[in-house]
DNA sequence: CCGCTGACTGCGG
DNA sequence: ACCGCAGCCAGCG
């Protein structure tokens, strides 16, 4: 009931509201951490989204920020001191 | 059941 | 460091 009952659609909600802010994770660290077997599934899940989740915190494996999201995405990364250069972010120092 | 698409990745050039 | 591409696999018609 804690999460193994929950669907994969609400653990994948569930794990990206648990980023703090000021820090990011990949779609593969979501997937990973919840077993699930491609990072895809994250991508699926997130692109419907459907709730408010700080979807933005959700980078690509190299720290690429969301392809045609990006403008969007680099404004709110920044309003919580997350530096972006070159429409990317250094996960050396930023992932959570 | 089949084929196509996609908010992904890793590897090779 | 920058592409391009094949591999993956769930979701949808």
């Amino acid at each position: 009931m804690t999460r193994a009952n929950a669907s994969v659609d609400e653990r994948v909600k569930a794990a990206v509201r648990t980023i703090p802010e000021g820090y990011v994770m990949t779609y593969g660290d979501i997937a990973r951490r919840l077993g699930l077997k491609t990072a895809r599934q994250v991508g699926t899940v997130l692109a419907r989204g459907s709730d408010p989740i700080p979807w933005h915190r959700v980078l690509h494996a190299n720290g690429m920020l969301v392809e045609g999201l990006s403008a969007e995405q680099s404004r709110l990364l920044r309003s919580e001191r997350i530096e972006v250069h070159r429409g990317r972010v250094n996960l050396k120092q930023y992932r959570w």
